[in-house]
DNA sequence: TATTGTTATACTCTATAACTATA
DNA sequence: TATAGTTATAGAGTATAACAATA
């Protein structure tokens, strides 16, 4: 088979995977916390940065959201007593997420359904090797589409 | 490092990298098309079904949409000129959406920049070797998650 | 002047349930 | 009774542009 072919192939279906593990995660992290996946992604974001927070700014481009839609979903968050919104000693223009013990209680009460999930979806179909080649490629592709990928303030810019 | 480590890692590239690429075809096709990635995955599947044809049924399921939302985009792409529905000549109940010729000049017209960005984001950062492993574990792991997922119909089963 | 975050607004999309028609 | 598709409606989420405040 030619590359290319292989190459259109390794493409659809890591679309397709994406959009199939995401809706399997929607019902689930609906159930067992009430959350969308993009509040559960944002609460796992920031439960991995130090001390739990981050600048809104910052958050925004590892979701890919504009600010706007960023300000919704936190404004969202905050009433629901999951992350706070401070602002920062250093620059007075930006605004500092920390997540609270509430938003980590509910990821700990959301992750052993969310690991059960891909550990079926994902890896019951793959040998060790396999895994650690995925992720391998995986990662590569990522950091690369990282760079590509316009940040928030970039994407504003542009339409001016 | 740990195994379970390793394979949230790899999920969660997955889904960022899913993301991402999803973020940039959509500035893309809207560009080159005026399309939403939803609706050039329709019409990407259609063309490669059989005679250009399939029934909204399957369609729905192959892009994990409730009926109504497909009802609702394929109403769009009808109008634009994109795809027709027709009665089948067998089951007076369902409806056969088929690609029309407009709709694949359009697709022709969108896809040389969308496999640029394939190319780009996705294999520039990959060898040969990696490119097959990635190819091989996204396709398992897709068919695995195809069985998993529950399709139109028993969602609406579910509800009642 | 540029950047950060918010807000107002308008719009797109989605899902649910109710409905029609056919099997 | 079950299935296929549509429709009405209501709600969630999104982006754009305009705004205020700070750098």
């Amino acid at each position: 088979m030619a590359l290319d072919e292989r190459r259109t192939e390794a493409y659809f279906a890591l679309m397709e995977a994406g959009g199939l593990l995401q809706m399997l995660m929607e019902d689930q992290l609906q159930r067992d916390g009430g959350l969308s996946y993009l509040q559960f992604f944002l609460l796992a974001r920031l439960a991995q940065a130090p001390d739990g927070r981050m600048r809104m700014t910052d958050l925004a481009d590892t979701v890919i959201h504009s600010r706007s839609g960023l300000t919704y979903q936190a404004a969202k968050l905050e009433t629901a007593g999951l992350l706070r919104r401070e602002s920062s000693p250093h620059d007075e223009r930006s605004v500092t997420a920390a997540i609270t013990d509430q938003g980590r209680e509910l990821l700990n009460q959301v992750l052993p359904g969310h690991v059960a999930i891909v550990e079926q979806g994902m890896f019951e179909a793959l040998d060790d090797q396999q895994t650690e080649a995925l992720a391998d490629a995986l990662e590569a592709v990522r950091d690369r589409l990282r760079v590509l990928a316009p940040s928030s303030a970039q994407r504003r810019r542009n339409r001016s």
